[in-house]
RNA sequence: GCGGGCGUAAUUCAGUGGUAGAAUGCCAGCUUCCCAAGCUGGACGUCAGGGGUUCGAAUCCCCUCGCCCGCUCCA
């Protein structure tokens, strides 16, 4: 098995137009990227292809489109302002992150005087989520202390880091340090991007840009049951931009701060969410393979149960081995009723679902598979590129699924003459009503295949003198180099036929 | 956020204080009946950006930005 070697995909994608750095010509900006005319194709066709066979082919599913900024209200609900943002320590000495909330000062007094006669002080920071639990640590620490200066008189003050002074915390000694001002002031990490409504700064019209798409979701469920004539179980599904800013950009387009997903919300009767999740679960994951994530690469992991969220009772990651590492595309989330009833908490609407034909009320519960569409395009970049070794040389190829290859085929006229280049020029726009696809009759022919397989164009078809003749083409296959005749006049046919799955002919 | 490495053409890279280079790719033409062939010609560089040292800086120093690696973080 060649292992890919990442510095050479990106040089690929760079140099064939598929992805370039945001804004390069002023130096970039980091953590965002833009995709060229190759990688607008490619990641435009897995959207495509994910709403066609998640929405189009399916009759228990709509779509949505929401809008990035919402009343922040719905993030209050969703959790995404206030329980994420826990604000973090850091200690300078020790390089160690802290969360405040979870750190407790243990103020001893020590019998031992110093030079102007007072009692030592020792401010032990411990950690925990209780003033019991960080109390342990610190005992032990202070039982050291005493020995050097004394037992204290009385018990420890106890505060929470959070309420120590802000003079008062260069006294503080950190968890694994015995210096005491290494620890930071409080330091809150904001997760989501932060904006203004309007053209005035001020408290009062901060928004935020959305962190996911599924919220959007989530607060128009009451619309689409209204409006939409469904009927549970359903599902809405949303493909659009959502932005992050407290992730370390890393590892090309994987992490983000500005990124697209394709996310479903999918909803059921209480009892029957168990078995929409293993459905969606299994469905989603044939859904990557059947696009030709098919090596060992792709992988279906269950979370256990100290990696699900609070609010979910089964979880699974779609997760793809990166050059990078084992990373994940998408994740299946059974959510319970959960998102709904927050939202009913915090607007104080009602979003319960009336079942008509068993005149019941109910809260339905959620299936949410959510896939990050730069990831899934980057996975499919990283399963396609191919390095063959023709006669010594190296013959670079994108093995793209003919659904997702941005351009479907090339039209070549084998010589620059004898009326091949109009008769190719025919084809060529005959296809182009249909499909994306390329003319090319400059320089050699074998440097015109090179090209188009280092784009992932999975078919050829070539104009030469037999065409005059008989009025055949050939068509040549990407992945073989195969080669086969096909009458000019069915040329789009075939190539439909191709593209729709028919086997390439064996040889002849 | 921390630490380390790096940044020269579209790409890969050479160039350690004295005229900005190579290969590949790209463009034009010729040739060419099938897989990066050959010949001729051509375009392409704010040497990441800014500041400093110097008669002179791609080269030395400082700052900023970006990329890579390792930590940290990642509901």
């Amino acid at each position: 098995m060649m292992e890919l070697e990442m510095d050479k995909l990106v040089s690929l994608c760079k140099r064939r137009g598929f992805i370039f750095p945001s804004s390069e010509v002023y130096g970039g900006i980091n953590g965002f990227w833009d995709y060229g005319p190759m990688g607008v194709e490619l990641k435009r066709n897995i959207k495509d292809a994910w709403w066609r066979d998640n929405v189009q082919m399916r009759d228990d599913m709509v779509g949505l489109d929401c809008s990035i900024i919402m009343n922040p209200k719905v993030w209050e609900a969703s959790g995404h302002v206030g329980g994420f943002s826990d604000p973090m320590v850091d200690c300078r000495a020790t390089k160690e992150r802290y969360r405040a909330d979870q750190m407790y000062v243990f103020a001893y007094l020590f019998p031992a005087t110093n030079a102007k006669g007072e009692p030592t002080e020792a401010w032990l920071a411990g950690l925990g989520g209780s003033p019991g639990e960080a109390a342990e640590a610190v005992e032990k620490r202070a039982a050291k202390l005493a020995k050097k200066f004394g037992k204290p008189a009385d018990p420890p003050v106890v505060t929470p880091y959070l309420e120590v002074a802000a003079d008062d915390r260069i006294k503080v000694i950190g968890p694994s340090t015995d210096e005491a001002g290494t620890l930071t002031e409080p330091r809150s990490f904001n997760l989501m991007f932060k904006t203004y409504v309007g053209a005035l700064e001020s408290e009062s019209n901060v928004a935020y840009l959305r962190p996911e798409t599924a919220q959007g979701i989530f607060a128009n469920f009451k619309n689409v049951v209204d409006t939409a004539r469904v009927k549970l179980p359903f599902g809405i599904a949303q493909v659009g931009k959502s932005f992050r800013n407290e992730i370390n950009p890393r590892n090309f387009t994987f992490r983000s701060r500005e990124f697209e997903q394709m996310e479903i919300e999918f909803f059921c009767r209480p009892e029957e969410a168990k078995d929409w999740y293993k459905y969606w679960r299994d469905a989603r994951f044939a859904w990557y393979t059947g696009l030709g994530l098919k090596s060992e690469k792709l992988r279906l992991r269950d979370h256990d149960a100290e990696e699900l969220a609070f609010y979910s009772t089964a979880t699974a990651d779609i997760e793809y081995s990166f050059p990078f590492g084992v990373s994940e595309l998408e994740g299946i989330a059974h959510r319970g009723d959960y998102d709904l009833t927050q939202h009913m908490k915090f607007s104080g609407k009602d979003l319960s679902y009336f079942d008509e034909e068993k005149k019941e009320r109910f809260t339905p519960h959620v299936i949410e598979p959510s896939a990050g569409a730069d990831r899934a395009t980057l996975a499919f970049l990283c399963e396609a590129y191919t390095e063959d070794e023709v006669g010594g040389e190296i013959r670079t190829v994108l093995k793209f699924h003919p659904r997702i290859a941005p351009v479907k085929a090339a039209v070549f006229p084998l010589v620059k003459r004898d009326g091949m280049p109009e008769k190719a020029e025919a084809i060529y726009r005959e296809l182009k009503r249909s499909y994306n696809v390329a003319y090319d009759e400059k320089g050699a022919v074998g440097r015109r295949y090179r090209r188009q397989d280092e784009a992932g164009t999975p078919f050829c078809i070539t104009i030469d003198s037999q065409t005059n003749a008989d009025d055949t083409v050939t068509f040549r296959d990407r992945d073989s180099c195969r080669q086969w005749r096909v009458p000019a006049a069915g040329a789009v046919q075939a190539l439909r036929d191709l593209l729709d799955g028919k086997p390439v002919p064996s040889a002849e």
